[in-house]
DNA sequence: TCCTATATATTGATAGGCTATATAGTGAGT
DNA sequence: ACTCACTATATAGCCTATCAATATATAGGA
């Protein structure tokens, strides 16, 4: 992910790898393409970040994987989102909410003394 | 910060500062602690996340410290944003805004395909 | 042929946050 | 007197996620 520095993305990538995922089964460049196009390249997931989370994602089970012997000998290797994968993602999602709100709370303060 | 695994904060902690400070001088601690209190402590601010966040920030010109001889002998530093400091703020603002609109965009995706 | 795009993957650097630890003063409770 | 909890600052060391750079390989267009 580039955009300025670094910053916020960290430990959103799972997350918003996972949401893309439950739209169906994609391979890994796929998955890169697609948030970028969501978010109007606001996100633009690189591949020296999403090619370990995936394997991440892959080993705690959330996701599986398999090659696919692409029409035109290209290989590509299919996500599908897991059980535990979904239900990780709502638990995500809600704790993303959250921690939003709670950021929002500060920056945008209620009455009061201001 | 503690909350679940470690995730999210990553590069709001500047942010947060910056803003409470926004509302005037205050030390360390008491910065920790208006986060805590703001966000009803679903953002809590750990020491060893704190003082170095403030070093940092004080090494980049976003604010200035000085010692305070507290009243009983226990020193505190006070911490204030410099005009510099007020322009990042703004600035990460923007950008934590843009980002946060944008995994919006993965979470609920309009209409269409869904 | 060269360039671009597709497609996967690894290495090494960087950085930021966390835990644990240390110090020290204060005030309340026992 | 002792302990505990809270205030207050600070550092060392660990962990881990992201990034840049690099590598490999295929396909299609100029």
């Amino acid at each position: 992910m580039k955009r300025s520095r670094i910053e916020f993305v960290q430990g959103t990538l799972d997350m918003l790898i996972l949401r893309t995922l439950a739209h169906g089964p994609l391979h890994g460049y796929g998955i890169a393409q697609a948030i970028g196009r969501t978010t109007d390249s606001a996100i633009q997931v690189e591949a020296g970040s999403l090619y370990p989370a995936l394997q991440r994602l892959e080993l705690q089970g959330l996701l599986t994987a398999q090659w696919e012997a692409a029409k035109s000998g290209r290989r590509t290797r299919i996500y599908q989102l897991t059980p535990a994968g979904e239900k990780r993602l709502e638990a995500e999602v809600s704790r993303w909410e959250e921690f939003v709100d709670a950021v929002a709370l500060i920056l945008h303060p209620k009455p009061v003394t201001e």
